[in-house]
DNA sequence: TATAATCAAGTTGTCAGACAAATTTTTGTT
DNA sequence: AACAAAAATTTGTCTGACAACTTGATTATA
């Protein structure tokens, strides 16, 4: 799966990047070509990534350099991974708790952010993310009953709706997050045993198939000081 | 100031993928390539960074496909621009207030931060941002003194440290923000005009020179609902 | 007729080599 | 030592080619 050359260059220049020192120059493309066994069009289009990432930053007649230390490459949010995921690259061991899958209705929120008519049928996955036995957070998933319904709701679930449709094979693609901070609603205070206005970082976020189809529309709701996200941001002018 | 060809022809697809359906195919390389005037393999570099940014899927033998349904391409936060900016896109009217310039000298967390040893003379730069005279966001940037000398401070500030910066030509590359849910201390909360503790969205930020020097730390407080802050999260996979 | 195999055209992936443009280093001259 | 010119280096772009893959049409076969 995926293009074999151009992937594995990624990754050898991933190593390459992160090894080295903030604005230290790189090799040049003709030697790093050589020495990587591809041409130099092939390296400069996985040049081009990393320099979209601001990561490296190439100038004509100079050379190449790497733009220092953004220490921990792509572990941020611009990359789309479950709680499991995050949970176990920080040493957390997370449980699933409150797990509820129910059948509901498009009502007029839903039907617009899934793209489909009011009432339409949907299936709802909420549940208690735990760290350490403690509520951390509370995430809420609604999908298109044909996405999911909850008839064919898999028996062993490990609490990330993103690896269940991964693993499935659907053809994900992006998932656009809104960003906010909320005061807890009485039933997600009660859920992650907090007092009701107690402060919570609030991700609303849509999730695209291929073809542009929203199948997981969900509200995720995070006890500040548990997950620390992070994000990259480039300066628009390079 | 910039790669003439490179750039017009990314401002031009993005135009066009950014017009295009959801799952639309896109010309070939050769075609787009000679309805641009540019060779394959610039456009193929082009088209990489919007792969990156999971706008564009292609297929070997099949085409390219746009990514349905990122409606503004970079509006959200993989791009560092200033409130200012942010606000003129939203159509808001935005202003200064409460603009307090002073010298300090590093504590802990911002000698750490910032990489300077304990005691480094620094500039903090702390302001109001009004969106019709209602107070919307509170930040504070903290600078070392040879960077930005309270004495140095312009006559005529626009209220971002970022345009500042750019404006006088430093090289910055990326700003990495951490991002987290606060209730309001008080002193926050006296200046936006809020009640202690109320919620608040906070971005702590560094802002990182093409050296991996950090010019700039950052603490921004925000009001729910003044600001949408989204981002496209790209599945890992791809 | 229905189904399977084959073929042809089109498209992306990669390559080699070349030259232009910008920068840095070296060399020559005063 | 200081400055100017030339050479070498490096990224930016172009051209043309072929391989690998997908898709749809065509042909052969049961």
């Amino acid at each position: 799966m995926g293009n074999f050359p151009f992937q594995r260059l990624q990754s050898e220049l991933a190593v390459l990047i992160t090894h080295a020192k903030a604005g230290e120059r790189l090799p040049s493309e003709p030697d790093l070509a050589k020495r990587l066994g591809v041409s130099r069009a092939t390296l400069r289009e996985a040049m081009r990534t990393f320099e979209t990432q601001g990561l490296i930053r190439r100038r004509q007649g100079a050379g190449t350099f790497v733009v220092g230390q953004v220490p921990v490459i792509e572990s941020g949010l611009e990359v789309l991974e479950s709680l499991d995921t995050m949970a176990g690259r920080m040493n957390l061991d997370i449980s699933v708790s409150e797990l509820t899958v129910s059948q509901v209705f498009a009502d007029k929120d839903h039907a617009e952010a899934l793209g489909v008519p009011l009432a339409t049928k949907l299936t709802t996955v909420q549940r208690v993310m735990r760290a350490d036995s403690r509520p951390v957070a509370h995430l809420v998933d609604t999908l298109p009953d044909d996405v999911l319904s909850a008839q064919q709701f898999p028996d062993v679930f490990g609490g990330s709706v993103l690896d269940f449709l991964l693993g499935r094979g659907d053809p994900l693609t992006v998932s656009r997050a809104d960003i906010s901070a909320i005061g807890a609603p009485a039933d997600v205070a009660k859920l992650l045993e907090i007092q009701r206005g107690d402060v919570l970082l609030k991700f609303t976020s849509r999730l695209y198939t291929t073809s542009g189809r929203v199948v997981d529309f969900s509200h995720s709701y995070f006890l500040p000081g548990y997950f620390h996200f992070h994000i990259v941001r480039r300066v628009g002018n390079i």
